[in-house]
DNA sequence: GACGCTG
DNA sequence: CAGCGTCAACGCTGC
DNA sequence: GCAGCG
């Protein structure tokens, strides 16, 4: 395949032509291709942090599992780490490099999902994250919620962060500065006190309910993903859903455009818009980690 | 996708 | 050797 | 302990 020479020897790509989204005709070197292109914006959002991958390797029109823990066929390049679980512990894979990102695309890995602490402390998340979920499918909705808490950050004098998900809904993130000072019960307990206020403000189209049936229409504003070893699909991760789409990084007038959905960018569209914006969150930096920063050499 | 078992 | 079965997560909430 | 949820 094409890549090949700009990969690292170890890295090999195995049936490249095979259809990963069987109803859009991407293959897995189209996927893998993605990654590899995606890697530089895509990896100051994962280095540090425990990764679960969700595979699908026989394509997504077929069952797909979840995978945290590294396994012995991995290779040396692929650092992990030890990290304690409520009744065991994890060998959490780390992907801190294009060649990580890339070998586990080829073992079918198409979504990637970032923890929201560091390896190194996984009781402090330096994140906290809002998971606006859609119960009907009015878009707009997930987007009044998110401009209500857009509104409480600001008089609060905090800057919020947004991306779509790929999916039905947003994503806001509020970096932490000092990780030290939380765990994630504190977090999780400080982000269901701010969701309360963003319900009180619109009871009519935001609810805390976790079960489906007592939300009704509502957008349910997800505040359990601050959890521990809890994560969230990572930035310009792709989705295993039709069409390939990316959970993007926003600029909130874009994220509040009547054009803006949940699925608005995909894997053959991302780039496009990429060259014709700065990056929207140039500015999110809340454990900030620098390429080198853990010893590869490559 | 990788591995072990079975025929 | 081919085919088949099995495996690949975790944590919080409210009964 | 278990179902529901993401
Ligand atoms: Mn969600
Ligand atoms: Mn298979």
């Amino acid at each position: 395949m094409k890549l090949a020479e700009q990969i690292p020897e170890d890295v090999e790509f195995t049936n490249p032509r095979k259809l990963l989204f069987p109803r859009d005709g991407f293959t897995k070197s189209d996927v893998i291709s993605y990654y590899w292109r995606i890697a530089d914006r895509m990896l100051p959002y994962l280095r540090g942090r425990a990764i679960t991958v969700r595979r699908f390797p026989d394509g997504i029109g077929e069952d797909g599992f979840f995978q945290k823990n590294a396994t012995d066929d991995m290779p040396d390049f692929i650092q992990t780490k030890e990290i304690a679980t409520a009744d065991d512990t994890m060998q959490a894979i780390l992907v801190n490099e294009a060649a990580e990102l890339v070998w586990l695309a080829n073992k079918g890995a198409i979504e990637f999902h970032a923890a929201l602490a560091m390896a190194e402390t996984p009781n402090h998340p330096d994140q906290i994250i809002f998971d606006l979920d859609a119960t009907s499918d009015e878009f707009s909705k997930i987007q009044q919620v998110a401009e209500a808490l857009r509104a409480w950050c600001t008089e609060n004098d905090i800057r919020p962060f947004v991306k779509s998900t790929g999916s039905r809904g947003l994503h806001v993130h509020i970096p932490i500065k000092d990780i030290q000072n939380g765990d994630f019960d504190t977090i999780r307990a400080c982000a269901k006190r701010i969701a309360q206020h963003v319900v009180d403000e619109c009871p009519d189209i935001a609810t805390l309910e976790q079960r489906k049936e007592n939300r009704g229409d509502r957008v349910y504003i997800d505040v359990q993903r601050n959890g521990y070893n809890q994560t969230a699909i990572a930035p310009y991760s792709l989705r295993a859903r039709k069409g390939a789409p990316v959970a993007t990084p926003l600029d909130w007038e874009r994220a509040v455009q009547l054009e803006t959905s949940g699925n608005r960018y995909k894997l053959n569209t991302l780039f496009k818009r990429l060259s014709q914006t700065e990056d929207p969150w140039k500015d999110f930096v809340p454990h900030a980690v620098q390429r080198g920063a853990f010893g590869l050499t490559f």
